[in-house]
DNA sequence: GATAGATACTTGATAAATCAAGTATATGTG
DNA sequence: CACATATACTTGATTTATCAAGTATCTATC
């Protein structure tokens, strides 16, 4: 059955885009002074209630290992981005929390992350990136 | 408008959703002794009519430099999965073929890659598998 | 047919991510 | 309470990918 291949294309295709897009976008981001994997700590943060992560969560939402969200925050909490703060039920835990000037950036970048975003799925109507989206979030643990 | 909302979120959810598989199928494809690169070069040369890309080719498709595609075809030369091929029309190429070995290689990793990816989209009916489909090669250039 | 510029790769230096191992704190069990 | 195990992170060593610069070849123009 030609069922086998489905899956593996969809999953190949994905790879490859997610390539392409995180090269082009990377390169645009570079504009705001920072990476691709800031700019998602940075919406991750923005997104979650709190706007403060424990680093471990962090590491499983962007599929990174933990230290490298050790080395990937250490410089946004210099620059300012973020600031770490304590949990007092737990010391050997420090959350990750979006800082004022954090979220400044993150909204700046957030126009260029939408512009080059709509470029690269500009053959789509919108009634297909509705219908993308939907597909994804099914997907999506 | 959140009109604007719309492709970022997509952008985002495939770069999270790629980083994912990428360490999980990357894992399983280990069993095999390649990486997921490796995965898919093997794939794009098998894919590809003469079983044959030039370097530059390779590094388009799999949005890779071309340093990282020297670095990445070396030891799979060595180990006998490809096999460079002059081009008697330009002495600057050499072409990547696909070896008998190498041919072996993918098509056993593409079962246990075929596995990984169908775990990933076992949420999505296979109606929903063939949307995504259309609509992701829509995307792609 | 010589020369300027483009193309296909390779290589050295560097940045980014990983794994494995280590530290410190928390939790559960006898 | 003591001890074993699990969790949250950090750090040193290594892999992996990148960029910038270099070599060799091709192509177009004068």
């Amino acid at each position: 059955m030609a069922a086998t291949t489905l899956a593996p294309d969809i999953v190949i295709n994905n790879a490859l885009w997610a390539a392409l897009l995180s090269r082009r976008l990377g390169n645009q981001l570079s504009a705001h002074g920072i990476s691709l994997n800031e700019y998602l700590i940075l919406h991750c943060l923005a997104s979650s209630p709190q706007r403060a992560l424990a680093r471990v969560d962090l590491a499983e939402k962007l599929a990174i290992s933990a230290s490298g969200i050790t080395r990937l925050v250490a410089p946004m909490e210099k620059i300012g981005l973020v600031e770490k703060q304590a949990n007092p039920r737990d010391a050997r835990q420090s959350l990750v929390r979006l800082s004022a000037g954090g979220e400044g950036i993150y909204k700046d970048a957030s126009v260029t992350f939408a512009h080059g975003a709509s470029d690269s799925l500009g053959r789509l109507s919108r009634s297909e990136q509705r219908q993308l989206l939907d597909l994804q979030q099914k997907v999506l643990p």
